[in-house]
DNA sequence: CGGTATCCTTCAGGATACTG
DNA sequence: CAGTATCCTGAAGGATACCG
């Protein structure tokens, strides 16, 4: 597969762009955390998508074996990599979303 | 609307990355020539896309009233800086690739 | 050439209930 | 708590025909 496809099938699905960025906002995240921060995902979405991006290798999954159980998501070394491309995508649109509402007035 | 939901919004869209990389690599493409650039796109999505591109302020849309007629499409500013996102990703997309084949061994 | 209009299909994503 | 399993809906996307 081409990297540009594998790259913007990744970026380009719906909740992994912020999904992403709240792993990059957060050392470490818990599943109904996430949940919390991501208004509107589901619980389904959300499962699917971290499987998927664990599977890619961009996200890590760490699990422990408590009562009540804790599974805690983090990045990997290529979701890190992300991060600054997530930080200058939200630092465009801040910018882009200005310059819409000028043009609405 | 948040800026980050606004740009995740935008990034996210299936179709919107391949049309962006292209108009990033290219001054100015003409409608039929991004649907041949773009394998598997239909001309119903090449056309809503850059419609909402254009609303949004990212693509330029220049018509030339010629027989037979003639559109080009080109970034504008807010688009172009989104060029050098564009070409992180993709190269974000060569190295994670890569690593993901090691593993695949 | 560069679309639009129309209708149709598929599957991403959602709701709910249940489990280790 | 952190999921699965199941079923379901709607909208993204596709195919076709036609138009300025």
């Amino acid at each position: 597969m081409c990297p540009a496809t594998f790259a913007f099938d990744v970026i380009g699905k719906k909740w992994n762009l912020p999904i992403l960025s709240v792993l990059t906002n957060n050392k470490s995240v818990r599943y109904n955390e996430l949940k919390r921060l991501l208004p509107g995902i589901t619980g389904t979405m959300l499962t699917n998508c971290l499987k998927e991006l664990t599977e890619h290798g961009i996200v890590h999954r760490e699990q422990y074996f408590e009562i009540p159980p804790r599974v805690e998501y983090s990045l990997t070394k290529s979701g890190e990599e992300l991060a600054p491309i997530i930080e200058s995508i939200v630092v465009w649109g801040r910018n882009n979303i200005e310059m819409l509402q000028d043009k609405m007035k």
